[in-house]
RNA sequence: GCCCCCAUCGUCCAGCGGCCUAGGACGCCUCCCUUUCAAGGAGGUAACACGGGUUCGAAUCCCGUUGGGGGUGCCA
């Protein structure tokens, strides 16, 4: 099994899919998995561009077996073969027809009659391949494809393609089905969007002589959004490698991409260990043939399974990162994050959700939400975050006793716990979502909170001072 | 236009002729728990596109219609 992405600069979340079942299918088979960087197009042989291909396929975990090829490398051979092919009769040299001039052959953008012109090289002149029922001795071609079952198309729809480009280039229809032989790969696993070009695969083996038929084909329904269109990099967030720099974890991304097109037979959706647990039980002909729609809701949960499972100290090292994107970056402590990271693992989806959730501890004077202060400050608020300023005075600076304390004052003063604790989360951490509260109010220390309290009382007395 | 593919809850996955009163997951809603929000627990909402066959029997097989998508490049 092969996994030959084009380099783009990216890898696209459909290509990581389509790498990601050609490993489970290797891994659970006991295949092997390749990898073929198809840089035909000078354009695409940059090294930056191939770099970011194993960036992202070492990120998702997914280890290939041997050297990755290079098509481009492979230049001569596919060279040598269109020349045979031309030397045989199955290729021929063909004039471009000028969009306006295609009229007289009906809409295409060569001339069939160039077939038999026995033209030679010339400026802007192609190489294309003949397709021709004669040559290959049956009127349509086809295959069983491992997800959809017998597919077949007659030649007469198949038009003469491009095999090699008038600069000279070979293209990727000679190169993939002579480098497939070449790696002696046994089972295509691609993307619905190929499924066309197969029956030309299916001839140029035919007329190199590359015997086809123990060839499996697997043709994996695409990936679309919300409009069911094919992701597109225009509409869509379709860069793997953003995923990771948005807080999803290589593992969420393995497991949820699993998902789209397959599922495990055991119906256990979320796995800790996705690679391994999946290749026992993958097989592709269990692959759905109709398109998966991405769901970042579904996404978001997977992720956040898998943050949860996280030891503490792994979630606490794995949001680091996370915290040097902020502005306040300068202020983090991981010991500090270390107090409340096992409370901060529940709440949070993706990683990039952390800093934003302790905040307040690490900023000196964290911003109020005002929203947040006319929710919590209305009517009584300010009163009862007097009394337990008061009540707090003398208490043991943990958390049981100030949870303790303050609940029997909300009791005593006959306010529900929830909005009883609202002015103090609010006065202390600046909105009223967050962290368990006295546990925070601990971390922060007596100090600190009595400041923040007594800077929120004040705030109040502000602003009733400039109502009147 | 032409070629090809697809069609079960809003979404993902089960279902491969009787076990389907169609199952699970995400989302959404309700309740419980609760120091906010989460997490956790208990419920609920919601689908076989349509029409013909085949069959004792169809979500499951066949045909058609409709709908959606992909391709139609001297990109891959």
């Amino acid at each position: 099994m092969r996994f030959a992405p084009a380099p783009t600069g990216y890898l696209h979340l459909g290509s990581a899919r389509t790498a990601l079942f050609n490993y489970l299918a290797a891994r659970s088979v006991g295949g092997v998995f390749l990898l073929r960087v198809e840089d035909t197009d000078l354009e695409r042989s940059r090294p930056e561009l191939v770099d970011v291909v194993y960036a992202a396929l070492e990120w998702l975990g997914l280890d290939w077996d041997e050297t990755p090829v290079r098509q481009s490398a492979r230049l001569d051979a596919h060279q040598e073969a269109v020349e045979d092919l031309l030397a045989r009769g199955l290729a021929y040299w063909s004039d471009p027809v000028p969009e306006g001039d295609r009229e007289r052959t009906g809409g295409r953008a060569y001339d069939p009659a160039d077939r038999d012109r026995n033209l030679g090289p010339g400026p802007g002149r192609a190489v294309r391949f003949r397709v021709d029922p004669l040559a290959f001795g049956a009127e349509s071609v086809g295959w069983d494809d491992a997800i959809r079952g017998e597919i077949s198309f007659e030649l007469a729809n198949i038009e003469d393609f491009v095999v090699r480009r008038a600069d000279g280039s070979p293209t990727f229809f000679i190169a993939n089905a002579l480098d497939d032989a070449h790696m002696r790969v046994t089972d295509v696993i691609r993307g619905e969007d190929l499924i066309n070009v197969t029956p030309k695969y299916l001839l140029l083996r035919s007329a190199l002589g590359v015997a086809s038929e123990d060839l499996r084909f697997a043709h994996l329904p695409l990936i679309v959004n919300e409009q069911r269109k094919k992701l597109s990099k225009r509409r869509d967030d379709v860069s793997l490698l953003d995923y990771r720099d948005r807080g999803f974890l290589s593992e969420a991304m393995v497991n949820y991409l699993a998902l789209l097109g397959w599922g495990p037979p055991d119906g256990e959706e979320v796995r800790f260990d996705p690679l391994g647990e999946f290749a026992s039980m993958f097989r592709i002909e269990d692959v759905g043939e109709s398109p998966a729609g991405f769901d970042v809701r579904k996404l978001r949960h997977v992720n956040a399974e898998h943050i949860r499972h996280l030891g503490v100290a792994h979630f606490a090292e794995r949001s680091r990162p996370f915290f040097a994107a902020v502005p306040w970056a300068g202020r983090y402590r991981d010991e500090t994050f270390a107090l409340v990271a096992g409370d901060v693992q529940t709440r949070v989806e993706t990683l990039a959700e952390v800093p934003e959730y302790v905040d307040f501890l690490f900023l000196e004077d964290p911003e109020i939400d005002q929203a947040s202060w006319d929710a919590a400050f209305a009517g009584d608020a300010p009163a009862w975050l007097a009394a337990t300023l008061d009540e707090l005075e003398g208490a043991d600076w943990n958390s049981a006793e100030l949870y303790s304390r303050t609940m029997a004052l909300a009791e005593a003063t006959g306010v529900s716990r929830k909005k009883f604790q609202a002015p103090l989360r609010v006065a202390v951490t600046g909105r009223r979502v967050g962290p368990p509260l006295f546990e925070s109010m601990v971390v922060l220390g007596r100090e600190e909170s009595f400041r923040r309290i007594a800077g929120a009382l004040d705030r109040v007395r502000h602003a009733e001072a400039a109502e009147r």
